[in-house]
DNA sequence: AGTTTATGTCAGCGTTGTTGACATTCCAAG
DNA sequence: CTTGGAATGTCAACAACGCTGACATAAACT
């Protein structure tokens, strides 16, 4: 595709960028780059009987801890059922605690032990280098304009989620 | 985060995009962006009991009409056998035409019918939609930036099948 | 011709999504 | 205080879609 072509007739500006053509750029580059995003920490999950489910569950929960099952519900968007699955077998596994709520008995809310925090950091770790590479190749305005697109591009509910853990210090 | 932190005393540029803070707000934003990015087209796969991978399958057919299943493969990066289940349905269904190679009789070369055009068409109408209202939202620079991270965030395979695909007129 | 390599298909398994049924706990109406 | 409904979480069974292994067929190499 080295053919330059002529700008738009109008439109001023140039809104190249929200043809068809651009768009199914954008589409198949999302497709590809979150292949890459997951692949490092895939490759370690799959050493020990977990998916990407769990490190979800993970992530979440360390970002969040003391946080209750229907509280990671809604982030991971996910059923409670399927969630359990998971839960059930890293809490089996020394991984993530569940203590029974005080206030309210039917909540359960979730730790990371000290198992899972080392591999919280292992799976962040591996992911974080991908992404420190990414960001170092593509520069600071890049980054700036790859997480506004990001943002653009969620739910409203997601959106919410999102920016609520944004703007915590943790 | 309202609070003005200041640049540090070193890097002269601001390297504040490289922190592990703004890098987890990366991971996550993907996470949920990515969510949204697949939202709409997995509305309407549901109805017709297909999936994510039906409807990979189907776009990259229909970007490289006649491809054979290895080519779709190394694309799509998964093993044959678990695309051989979805290529199979999708025959069955009438969506998918498979031709054997004239000159390699082990190769089947695939098609999509009229039908399968007429069901791309609308997955990726509603994907573009949301790609169009993101781009729109987030203006040009945002989404050079954009696609330039994540083609750096690509592992190396997966960015010679993206850019050999771009600059594809098709 | 005979062995090796490439392509694609069939069978079976694991992870992780789904819906349905259910136990426990809380809370509010009577 | 009791009772009925809502909220929270668990257990069971099923579907989509990754995976490995075994295999049939066609091509290519010796």
């Amino acid at each position: 595709m080295s053919d330059i072509r002529p700008a738009p007739a109008f439109g001023g500006e140039s809104l190249l960028f929200l043809t068809d053509e651009q768009l199914r750029q954008g589409i198949e580059a999302m497709f590809f780059a979150y292949r890459g995003f997951t692949a490092d920490p895939d490759r370690i999950l799959a050493q020990m009987a977990y998916g990407r489910a769990h490190h979800r569950a993970i992530h979440f929960i360390n970002r969040a801890p003391g946080t209750t099952v229907n509280n990671l519900l809604a982030i991971l968007g996910v059923t409670k059922q399927s969630l359990n699955r998971v839960l059930r077998t890293l809490i089996e596994d020394g991984m993530v605690e569940s203590r029974v709520g005080t206030v309210d008995k039917r909540e359960r809310h979730l730790f990371l032990t000290d198992k899972g925090r080392a591999l919280e950091a292992k799976l962040s770790d591996a992911q974080r280098a991908r992404m420190r590479a990414a960001y170092k190749e593509a520069g600071p305005e890049a980054v700036a304009g790859f997480r506004k697109v990001l943002e653009a591009m969620m739910d409203a509910d997601m959106r919410r989620a999102y920016t609520k853990l944004r703007d915590t210090t943790s």
